[in-house]
DNA sequence: ACCTGAACACCGTTCAAGT
DNA sequence: ACCTGAACACCGTTCAAGT
């Protein structure tokens, strides 16, 4: 009685690489990396496995695209207007953010190669690079630079993962206290052995006020200060 | 008629944790991350893939503690007589080199938790912090200056181990020719967009004289000025 | 105490067959 | 052109049963 052509089911839209993406991301962020199956992701979409092969060659190029997609809009921001160093710092942040968000990316992000096109690390490189070449560094110097600062954003990143991972380990998964999971590290430490471990003991109190992001651009500015240093405007807060 | 009690059987040896741990060393060496698999490793060992897990809890910590047999070795050197410039820098590339041998190494190292004991990392941990403090940087700086150069390192492993194994993925497995695949991205490079990687195509002719190692040093030479920036005793080669 | 190896509960990927 | 889902060739891990 009510309408005489039924309307398109909600779940039987075509299946499309962006679709299958968006459901492949939020598999990651809901289930973890352990969590992105084939089968799982099928049943999501209301399909079989083989169906995505269709629209993508394989579980790498997803992951990739994966990435890419929590990655990417972080680097759309317009860098003008601003000294270079805030433009570094802004854009390292928002990829720290991206990841501190979908902690699952910073697993997989440090060792996709450099590749053009297809790893959204060669666009972070470009900008971070751009800047570099703002702040007036020699070019033979830019590369290093730039190398530099993307390594060490790439190594936060994964550090990042990793504690997030042991948070979750140590506590039931729904609690993902980092500041309980620092207090734990930190009496760890306190504990090791004062001969070998001597500075780790030193610092271990220093975890307890510890904020990941600020120690995160702590770390960017150090680089900044040394890639502008023993110059006239080598300060990095201007 | 030779011997009265025949020896025992060269590969009847008790099974054992460090021969289990030579073993996954050698098989990922030898096949790559790809090859380590309990079935294969028993095989190798001539028994069931059981046996293992009396030794081992799991493949993480068969993993963990194939990467510590590979870079414990690396930090048995003494520090004293040299600067604490110098000390860093052989540290550093120690880890570098050990990871360069070992390719495998790089891919999980990163994401390993800077845990207390299990983990590698928490050695190199201490060890750049002596340093750091023998720089004597304020205490308050102490724990950002060596998580600094922790995080650059890991990052540059990561970085690294991609490479090696794009370029194995692009060549036969047999040659991994590491300047063949440089040029390649090279190349690669120059083709992008101008507008869009104006940076990325300005440093692609810098790849072909390109030498990872110096640039990594290059890379803790930077965070090095940038952390004895400012001071009197500021210049990074003394 | 230590080893064996079949069995369990999964994987990613392929592919004939359908529409 | 696009989807289906059974089937293939694997995994890590467990565990009864052996010595």
């Amino acid at each position: 009685m009510a309408s005489r052509k039924s309307r398109p089911e909600r779940r039987q839209e075509p299946l499309s690489r962006e679709r299958i993406v968006a459901a492949a991301v939020e598999l990651l962020d809901t289930v973890g990396e352990g969590g992105l199956t084939f089968r799982a992701l099928a049943e999501r979409l209301a399909t079989g496995p083989g169906a995505i092969y269709w629209h993508v060659t394989g579980k790498n190029e997803l992951l990739a695209a994966a990435i890419d997609a929590v990655i990417a809009p972080t680097l759309a921001g317009d860098d003008t207007g601003t000294t270079p160093q805030e433009a570094i710092r802004s854009l390292a942040l928002g990829v720290f953010d991206a990841i501190d968000a979908h902690p699952w990316v910073g697993t997989t992000l440090a060792q996709l190669p450099r590749t053009p096109g297809k790893s959204p690390m060669l666009r972070v490189f470009e900008r971070i690079g751009r800047q570099v070449q703002a702040l007036r560094v020699p070019e033979a110097a830019q590369f290093t630079a730039a190398s530099a600062l993307l390594s060490y954003i790439l190594g936060v990143a994964g550090q990042n993962a990793a504690n997030t991972r042991a948070a979750q380990a140590n506590t039931d998964p729904a609690n993902t206290d980092r500041a309980a999971f620092l207090d734990a590290v930190a009496t760890a430490w306190r504990e090791l052995d004062p001969d070998q471990y001597r500075f780790t003991r030193d610092v271990a109190g220093q975890l307890r006020e510890h904020d990941d992001r600020a120690e995160f651009v702590a770390g960017i500015d150090l680089i900044l200060a040394g890639i502008t240093a023993g110059r006239a405007d080598g300060r990095t807060r201007p």
